[in-house]
DNA sequence: TACTACTCCGTAAACGTTTACATACATTTT
DNA sequence: AAAATGTATGTAAACGTTTACGGAGTAGTA
């Protein structure tokens, strides 16, 4: 059985197009009776609209696509959670795609929603990604976009991040304020600004307090457990071992975690440790996880709210939008 | 800038859209020089194929929807992950779609995968469902459907599922050969047939060792770990104290675990746990989670290619698969 | 009567793309 | 010389929908 169009109905019917379709958008100049006729056998025929003709003609299409780098990451979900929420509630679509971080899996979505006509893209840029081309395009096809988490500098868009630095800068004063001497950082990769700036801020806060952080005590690592969870364990053999460490986020301490249960290594008593996102699992691990919070979801209603005003604003030149969340710091047991 | 189209190209070049078409598609009988110029101002002016002018002609939108009660969860994020990978090799978009077991919301969904002339439907059904029209209505418009996880008999479709029962039945025998007796069960919302099937395995298995399941020991909840905390706060303070709890997934576990330490009931000496899912964050907990595993990368990828081989075929009527996957025992510390 | 006003509906164009068919010219074959 | 073949391109229809415009019919008004 084939979907059934206007056409169909107004065959059936003997009437043209034109008055099913004002029928079927309840338009003042529709006899009642013929009206109710349409709406009876549209539904009958479980008649739904065809998106995509109504796309191609107004060149709307109430949809909006975000892009991020995996999805089975809290910090990611959450976001699309809170993003998803917002739109839906204005009547948007949510067309959701995964990077995984991937530069050419990156450019190759973002050509998909440029053909799929849009509305809006929200994305957290991927690790791999230093061509902006890409993104630079819908500027020029007049497509809003919003970068969210990881945002770039070179990309002409709206911002919705953290304040890295100073939750960089909180993780270390925590730690020395609790008297460890040893501060290592596990980073994140050095192509993303945050990993950068996080950095900054630790070191900043060990400046502050006249200590300096060793060279190899600063190691890089994905956000893929697995990928930490090596680097956690050379970082534990050292000697002399650190007496502290900052992840760059949750994920990556759960690998120090388990590293440091391997190595039989007590936290917090031989290990301080603390992370950055403050996922939901934080407070089930032993021990709980001290960490630094980062508001997941606001930032994806904030990064939904911001686009649409975007898109559906009329003006020529919406103005860029920046929006910067504070961390926070969420003491537990794990510092 | 709006976005250029084929007839642009074709009005800049003085050729007939017709002709820039086959310019773009490579056809054998155009003029390797019209085919230069072509391919050079394509590239120019960033042109990309409007999908909703090609979905509407061909009736074909490369594009499978996918439904999911909640993304942030990472056992169906990891089932997104594996149904994405294989459908993206094979030349698929995935729209994702979230139904928050809010059956408005799956309805609302599905009419608009219909709108959108999807090849295909992936979904898993929510908790509050209880009404199939929507989902049967998808045969009648010949859209492929494949239901994983959380099926339903009164669906025609596909089943990518799990043997709940043999599951349950593990997670029992277990808990019994571990030497407990005051068996419990937090299971799931009664709406899933998951639920009820993981509860009779787990019936089975306490009935083969002449143990009976006290009403008051067997509780519902939902997979969320605020509602399972709760829950398992109420079924630890009953007296006399269950020895053992079944939970019908990890979440659900990671609810008792925090109740249990809220309560200081030590974990395996007082009381063994045994989870449903087998989460990335199991081996992590304190004590690691002793958990029955479902495959649900390999699930998602299943899905994918059964649903992709029926959008592929032009037989009329492809036949109904059925795939069963086997839990398995995964044995760590909190038993 | 002749006008206006209103109600209801149809016509047709447009969106961007693909493709069957037709056409025009050039080249080869008989 | 005429016919056949080949090459490169154009024409036009189709997909499903919305909407500006116009027309027919009826009823009310001057």
């Amino acid at each position: 059985m084939p979907q059934v169009s206007i056409k169909d109905i107004a065959r059936m019917l003997n009437i043209s197009v034109a008055t099913v379709s004002r029928a079927l958008h309840d338009r003042y100049d529709v006899n009642p009776e013929t009206k109710r006729k349409v709406l009876e056998l549209a539904e009958k025929l479980n008649y739904r609209p065809n998106s995509h003709a109504i796309g191609l003609l107004t060149k709307r299409t109430h949809t909006i696509g975000l892009v991020v780098p995996e999805i089975d990451n809290q910090f990611f979900s959450e976001i699309i959670n809170g993003l998803e929420n917002v739109a839906y509630e204005q009547g948007y679509n949510v067309m959701i795609f995964q990077s995984q971080n991937i530069y050419e899996r990156e450019v190759k979505i973002i050509d998909q929603l440029i053909g799929a006509r849009v509305d809006g893209v929200a994305i957290s840029i991927g690790s791999s990604t230093e061509d902006f081309r890409h993104l630079n395009m819908l500027k020029e096809l007049d497509i809003p976009l919003a970068m969210f988490d990881r945002a770039h500098d070179k990309v002409y868009g709206h911002k919705i991040i953290n304040d890295n630095f100073d939750g960089g800068y909180k993780a270390g004063a925590f730690l020395i304020k609790s008297g460890r001497q040893r501060l290592a950082h596990i980073a994140g990769p050095a192509t993303l600004k945050l990993s950068l700036l996080r950095l900054q801020g630790f070191k900043a806060a060990l400046r502050d307090a006249q200590l300096e952080l060793r060279p190899e005590y600063l190691v890089h690592t994905t956000f893929r457990m697995e990928d930490s969870y090596q680097t956690a364990l050379n970082l534990l053999r050292l000697l002399p071992r650190p007496d502290a460490i900052f992840a760059v986020s949750d994920y990556v301490a759960l690998g120090v975690l388990k590293a440091a249960r391997e190595l039989d290594i007590k936290i917090p008593q031989e290990l301080a440790l603390i992370g950055f996102t403050n996922l939901a699992v934080g407070p089930l691990l032993e021990p709980p996880l001290t960490t630094i919070s980062q508001q997941s979801y606001e930032m994806g209603q904030e990064t939904a709210r911001i686009l649409l005003e975007n898109i559906e604003s009329s003006e020529e030149d919406f103005k860029l939008q920046t929006r910067i969340f504070k961390p926070e710091l969420v003491i537990r047991d794990s510092v």
